[in-house]
DNA sequence: CTTGACCTTGGAGTATACTCCAGCGTTCAG
DNA sequence: CTGAACGCTGGAGTATACTCCAAGGTCAAG
């Protein structure tokens, strides 16, 4: 059992972040000291080891609270799992597309400035962003 | 000579969002009517589509304002334009890379899922979520 | 017993880009 | 002249994931 400081140092968070994580529905510490203070096990630590990652997989906290809550239900199965990733995966697929984009529209922006010592108002980049269409369709 | 609301659904957004815009620094009307009611020219819409475009190019406003700044003082060159937009190249390909490293560990916990009816006490997905490390690095 | 490090709660603040609202004045068609 | 449609201001609310703070209680060492 350890206070909120040691969970938070083992775990590279700050203490708020941990009181967050409860207040969000996260976490819950595995007791309380006589004193009111939050008192931790292994499976905390491991329960913020899982919420990290999970948010290193593109997942919000409100995902992460439902992906936890299903690993509480036991009528729920790995399916279910697989399938809020593999929703998550199109999410992020579809991110990129439009970052790419965005990267692709910029490149042409680039491109066609041809005399970086022009004066502004001679500027290409921005006549061009003045013009109808930039190419980023997505979002 | 058109009024907010004339300029808005001309530039496709609200007369909350160019009031908004106005707040921010980004734009002006050309004049006011005696009645204190905005006028705006064929410029503003000019500078809408600017704002949308670079919008699109992944700008935030802040960056916009500063973009428009540039334009607006006559010692700027197009070279600062486009180291601006170089930057922003950049960065949106850090995002990218960061986007493309959550979408492996996602490949990798979707691969890893074997048998999707198993229950979610021996789900691969949550095991992997909890061990050590998931590769992604970048943030 | 004191000092410093630790813990508690509740609440406010941060960034971004809006959106919505109340309560009011203006403009124009019929 | 009236009502609808439009405009004005100032301020609050939204989502996300924290971060910081004040005012206070607790604990261990010296």
């Amino acid at each position: 059992m350890f206070t909120i400081g040691k969970l938070a140092s083992l775990a590279s968070v700050s203490n708020d972040t941990l009181r967050y994580y409860e207040q969000e529905g996260l976490i819950e510490p595995a007791g309380k000291s006589p004193a009111g203070y939050r008192l931790y096990d292994k499976d905390s630590a491991r329960r913020i080891r899982f919420i990290k990652h999970a948010q290193n997989c593109g997942f919000t906290l409100a995902e992460i609270r439902d992906l936890l809550a299903l690993r509480a239900r036991d009528k729920a199965c790995c399916g279910d799992v697989r399938t809020r990733a593999v929703e998550k995966k199109l999410q992020i697929e579809g991110r990129i597309r439009a970052m790419k984009a965005m990267s692709k529209a910029l490149d042409q922006l680039i491109s066609e400035c041809a005399n970086e010592t022009q004066p502004v108002n001679e500027c290409t980049i921005i006549a061009a962003l003045e013009r109808a269409a930039v190419s980023t369709k997505v979002h």
